[in-house]
DNA sequence: AGCGCGGCTTTTC
DNA sequence: CGAAAAGCCGCGC
């Protein structure tokens, strides 16, 4: 149980993220020792294979914003999700100083 | 503020 | 099995 594949660890730590919280594709990037592979986290995410144990939801972009999301409805989704978490967006932006999750346990 | 480019992994033919 | 394309970003100018 060591040799997991990158997408392993990301969708392990994105599992981390406790309601209420998000965290960044660039973070999960750097913790895994690959700070510019953040657009492979985003890849791996939406092709989330673990809908259930992973809130890709809680995945946000580093600027705060929503990124994008793979789902029937689309980012929207993704939106009410978080808001009925308890994360509260600002003009489709959320404070990442406030719900950015950084207690991974790596 | 907006645009373009770069670097990474996974998936599919 | 090998190669190619794609993708929910990040950063700089």
């Amino acid at each position: 149980m060591k040799k997991r594949s990158f997408a392993e660890q990301v969708y392990n730590l994105t599992s981390q993220v406790p309601k209420g919280k998000v965290t960044t594709y660039g973070a999960i990037a750097k913790k895994l020792r690959r700070p510019q592979a953040s657009r492979a986290v985003g890849r791996i995410l939406g092709a989330n294979p673990h809908p259930i144990v992973v809130p890709c939801h809680r995945v946000v972009k580093s600027d705060g914003g929503l990124g994008g999301y793979t789902s029937p409805r689309g980012i929207r989704m993704k939106i009410e999700l978080l808001t009925g978490e308890g994360v509260e967006i600002g003009d489709g932006k959320i404070d990442l100083s406030r719900f950015l999750f950084r207690d991974f346990a790596l």
